[in-house]
DNA sequence: GCCAACGTTGGC
DNA sequence: GCCAACGTTGGC
């Protein structure tokens, strides 16, 4: 399995927003990055990715799981835009705020602290574990 | 609201 | 195919 991370804009996303999708998710529309959407290129289901929220707030709120590989972005005209779909799993007890992140010496390569711009990015499972660690779960689901 | 970093575009 | 100009993102 591998692990990543999510970034949404709380006003244009949040996590409330994502928890009443329920279990069988959502697409996670608006990617118009090449990196980016390699990513979700490469996702797998049952991927677990870091619900992260940038604007406001910087920090990771919830645990999400891939439930449907990349297709096509419904809301990209062009179809030249791939999209997941992604739900839910848990929220963090409490959130990782991204000043705890560089905080964190075993973060410092985490791709959040080298390349802030990426919104959809590779998470090792170190970092994965530190960061569920940090938001209160020992053992994340 | 500002500014730095990055990605994309377009002219050559 | 290179590189300058521009636009966008995101942290502060």
């Amino acid at each position: 399995m591998a692990y990543w991370l999510l970034k949404s804009e709380r006003e244009t996303w949040s996590w409330d927003q994502q928890k009443r999708e329920g279990r069988k998710g959502a697409e996670w529309t608006g990617v118009r990055n090449y990196q980016a959407r390699n990513n979700m290129r490469a996702m797998k289901k049952g991927d677990r990715g870091l619900f992260y929220l940038s604007g406001g707030d910087k920090c990771v709120v919830g645990i999400v799981k891939v439930v449907k590989e990349a297709h096509p972005d419904s809301t990209d005209p062009t179809g030249k835009w791939d999209c997941v779909d992604v739900a839910a799993v848990a929220a963090l007890p409490h959130p990782v705020t991204l000043a705890a992140i560089k905080a964190e010496p075993k973060l410092k390569p985490m791709v959040l602290v080298k390349n802030s711009r990426l919104s959809v990015q590779p998470v090792t499972e170190a970092e994965w574990r530190k960061v569920c660690a940090m938001g209160g779960m020992a053992d994340p689901p």
